[in-house]
DNA sequence: GGATTGGAGG
DNA sequence: CCTCCAATCC
């Protein structure tokens, strides 16, 4: 018996109003490590009393009131930990750890960026390109084993949506977001593990919008959670899973939860 | 086997919100008659479906967005209704129907009347005094059998309180109200029903706070809720119900319901 | 404490 | 569609 390491990450969407199924995922999959993207919430407010309970014992947190926040939950020791402000706005988007053997986890939420793909009507569209932009500077310099997760707002591939001719222009889709996030990911040779796993041409969806009325059977996805290693980490990774079935669960994020498992 | 005729009156805070609890009540009561207060919905939105599924085809509505609405689901014909609009402000505070015996049911809403009991720094206490008064010109000129029911947010005697001392100066029982009440009553020879089955100085309460931390035990309630008759009326009154247990149920509403059989 | 709306953000 | 908040009222 082989011993592996479970990192899942997940937007969650609010982990208070959703900690039942978190703890259901959890009991259910029992990963070492959980990366949660959007949190919403401050960190004296975070319900740790659950995961603790389900002996995550190790809960480290970058929340802020009312939008985004992230967290990083684990049942093996964590030996350092960080929280980036690369556009220093105060924004909680970023929280990192080291594990004990090194390897070091960063867990993002890149701005989602409004509706319109235009930086000159909407800014928030401009601060997506720049959030990326600033990650592909950080990204540059790294040197170190590291897996890199969390919920980037983008679908860079075809195969990555369910329609491309119709997503081209709707934000999370748009070339322009695609060739930051290549940029990004050129910076440091990053392997992105969905697709190590499920290569392209194969359909691969993280996240499916709360309007459809029926999302399972129009199955409009679009993967925007992401899990990209260094080549020295990838080479340890053994299987990856998206876990589709979650988005039908009770009161379901609108994204799923997405996992590597690494060979220790 | 005599037939009876029952009639409730409850104050429902959001008739949406609760409308499970008013499908057990009318389960387990099957009232006649029921009066409604605090209903919160626009007539086009009130859930009229329910209430046709137990047998209740006669629904007269007076709502508006958001704050007060009154409602009378019957399941005996109603011949004639009314809204009243006393203050001419517009605000849904009254529905009146007629039965096919001549029995007039009013059903009023009075408001709360704010925090300060004074009408000089909180307009809504004149504005409650004053619709007790417009009641109490309107009361004078009945000569028809009728019953007044509903949530008059005035709670009269000693013993319609947990404390008499400590509710002088607090709205719904400081003696400006209580005198205006009289006047209400005095004005057409009212009976109150609550108190004519269960008199003076019997503990009688049909609402307690959801800010209490544990409304049973510490049982600060008063008696907001009324029903009163015309002499005629009254002599046809074989007893009156306050449904207490409801407060306990899930979601309750502050106020409970409360009931009175006549006899036919 | 509990309900309603309206707006922001997704 | 869904969540959170701020305001308003009871």
């Amino acid at each position: 018996m082989t011993d592996t390491l479970k990192i899942v990450s997940w937007n969650i969407n609010s982990v208070r109003f959703r900690i039942e199924i978190v703890e259901q995922f959890l009991r259910e999959v029992a990963p070492d490590i959980l990366c949660l993207q959007e949190t919403k919430v401050i960190d004296g407010d975070f319900p740790a009393a659950p995961f603790r309970a389900l002996g995550y014992d190790h809960i480290l947190l970058h929340g802020q009131k009312m939008h985004h926040g992230v967290a990083i939950i684990s049942r093996v020791p964590l030996v350092e930990d960080d929280r980036f402000d690369w556009q220093a706005n105060r924004e909680a988007r970023h929280i990192g750890v080291r594990l004990p053997n090194g390897l070091r986890v960063e867990n993002v939420y890149v701005p989602a960026g409004g509706d319109v793909p235009d930086r000159e009507v909407n800014p928030k569209f401009g601060q997506k390109l720049d959030f990326v932009e600033r990650m592909t500077r950080w990204s540059e310099g790294l040197s170190v084993p590291t897996l890199l997760v969390g919920d980037f707002n983008i679908a860079p591939l075809e195969c990555d949506v369910w329609s491309h001719k119709q997503l081209l222009d709707v934000v999370s889709h748009t070339p322009i977001e695609v060739a930051a996030l290549d940029g990004l990911k050129a910076s440091n040779d990053w392997v992105d593990l969905g697709r190590h796993f499920h290569p392209d041409p194969a359909r691969l969806f993280t996240w499916w919008s709360y309007r459809a009325k029926d999302w399972l059977a129009s199955d409009r996805g679009r993967r925007l959670d992401h899990m990209w290693a260094t080549a020295d980490v990838a080479k340890t990774a053994i299987g990856h899973t998206v876990f589709e079935g979650c988005r039908s669960w009770l009161k379901p994020s609108d994204h799923v939860p997405i996992m590597t498992e690494f060979a220790l």
